[in-house]
DNA sequence: TTGTACGCGTTATCAC
DNA sequence: GTGATAACGCGTACAA
């Protein structure tokens, strides 16, 4: 294990003349024992130097006190402040975490859980796309998925679809006569659908002039670059005049589109407002601060855990009363007003 | 553990009329079985669903393949990126991790150890800057830091030291009259001040004319943007006329002051050059792609990986040979020319 | 090639 | 309040 012989129980009882068992108890109810025997107890422990083992722990009681999580990369501020969120729920809950970046490979990501599994983790916080719902389902121990497909399991997602009104309620106030949603086609049951949704019903709501803009732009930076400038091209040839508020996916997009701009004009045109989503940093430091729909990252964390947390106590419980269902919890999003928006 | 009762090698033992020790042989040493009864054991632990419990080998074996982190945060992109490419090594090496997120409290971190300590990792991994190499090296387990105060302890560390004459040396290129670096006043002893120092260097080696400035610009945003606008006053007026060449200590700050250049003049004036430091994202997008000096965070993740594997087997033969000295490496910087240095 | 017996360090279950 | 003893699930001498 380390370096020589560990300190154990066993010496500690031979060194105060108590059995192992009494030790085990100074640590795990350590009122059953008279003051003055954990005195002695507490003395031994620090002239042996005894360091706790939870190894030998989680064998005996089967409590890992591990979360495993797969996620998808660390590269996107927005997984890893997630990341950075659930980690500090330590201080909370006191699980340890167990992380894997799973960089969308099904097949990995399902090796991961496996090795997971064989280290006894209690539970599994999901953030990676690749393996279905049904499937996680099937897995012997609780899981919560965020912002992800999770039909068949518990799972904490922002209200995108708040969000998507948001952006256009905003891009609305300011009198745009032309409102545009750019975002990548993609598949309706994953929660960030739910902003084109939101963008969408808005629109109808309120009997808006608007146009949903689907396309890959790639993940490249220069690829983004490229599908952007083409279609601020499309936007400038057939809205001329028109007062157009873009409301796109994520303020990575954001900050590309608003550079292309100002390198071409030097400025934010009089004519284009702009609304991302995420306030990543990005966001804050762009040339002139970005408008957008904030995910509040700190509570899906949390409620992520909490969530599974829960589940995790039910199971230990004698009689143990499994969800019927799946629950899944929404954390609203915040619309942050900057420059890019300001006529 | 889980949910039921789980399989385990005697069951499979019963099971397949072999003895436990068959059993572990067939997942330690299956070579010493006939194919045959290979094949037979195979069978059965698909018949059984058996799952393997990592918790118990490593009680029998001392082998928990864990390695631990403490990371300041994950907010900044460069450690974020750090702890990918260092998950990413699990790859490569097998080993597990055990990540905390410090933010920087010394007796928080203290704690973190000795939970790590206690689920028996074999190795860690220090990027937190709290706690003194002295205290580090008195632990019973290898240790590598990375990009930090390192006197006692094994490291790994860019070359802070070329990537600043790279930086100097770019300017001094663009014949630029007047060369600046903007840092924080910062310990002579962590890596990140061979940056001033290789300036400076080179400055002296060419005799170039140069200044030196070390301001705390704060964390925020906000406050990096007024010490900057200040500096910015200051060099307008102290060198107007003169073709300045600005080496500032990371690309974030690059960011600002470009952006506070822009916000201004709607381009970057033809007097200033930039070079910023760590060819983290936001210098390839920002309004136009900043000169830096790149860290190679994969490989310095990769070296301290290595590194302290190679420690952690060493502990593991019958007579290891402890290092007698900490080893330091250093790994390359590399520039990257981009348009803020396009004179 | 295979089996026996014991150890790893803790907790749980009974006794007293 | 305390102690003896048996788990927990696997690895490893040593023996056969």
């Amino acid at each position: 294990m380390t370096q020589k012989k560990n300190v154990t129980f066993d010496d500690i009882a031979k060194y105060t003349n108590f059995s192992k068992t009494t030790i085990s108890r100074y640590f795990n109810n350590p009122d059953s024992l008279t003051l003055q025997n954990q005195e002695i107890i507490a003395q031994a422990l620090i002239e042996l130097d005894y360091k706790e083992n939870k190894v030998a722990r989680i064998l005996a009681n089967g409590k890992t006190e591990f979360i495993g999580i797969i996620i998808p990369n660390l590269i996107l501020h927005y997984y890893s402040e997630m990341l950075n969120q659930i980690l500090s729920t330590y201080e909370t809950f006191g699980y340890k975490f167990l992380v894997f970046a799973g960089n969308e490979q099904e097949e990995t990501e399902r090796q991961y859980i496996q090795e997971l599994l064989a280290y006894k983790i209690e539970g599994l916080i999901i953030l990676s796309h690749t393996i279905p719902s049904e499937e996680l389902a099937k897995l012997p121990i609780p899981i919560v998925t965020i912002e992800r497909e999770d039909r068949q399991v518990c799972s904490v997602n922002s209200d995108n679809c708040t969000g998507g009104r948001q952006a256009a309620s905003l891009l609305h106030k300011h009198n745009c006569e032309m409102l545009l949603h750019i975002n990548s086609p993609s598949n309706p049951d994953i929660p960030a659908y739910g902003r084109v949704q939101g963008f969408l019903d808005y629109c109808a709501e309120h009997q808006l002039k608007h146009r949903l803009i689907l396309r890959e732009t790639g993940n490249s930076h220069e690829s983004m670059q490229m599908h952007l400038t083409n279609i601020l091209d499309e936007l400038a040839q057939l809205y001329t005049g028109l007062k157009k508020g873009i409301f796109i996916s994520n303020d990575t997009q954001a900050n590309v589109l608003l550079n292309l701009l100002y390198r071409k004009y030097g400025r934010l045109p009089e004519d284009i407002l702009l609304v991302g989503f995420d306030n990543s940093p990005v966001s804050r430091e762009a040339v002139i601060p970005i408008s957008t729909v904030g995910q509040q990252i700190d509570k899906l964390a949390y409620e992520a855990v909490s969530l599974l947390v829960e589940q995790m106590n039910e199971r230990k419980k004698r009689r143990p009363v499994p969800l019927t269902e799946p629950v899944h919890k929404i954390i609203p999003t915040v619309l942050y007003e900057r420059e890019t928006t300001r006529s």
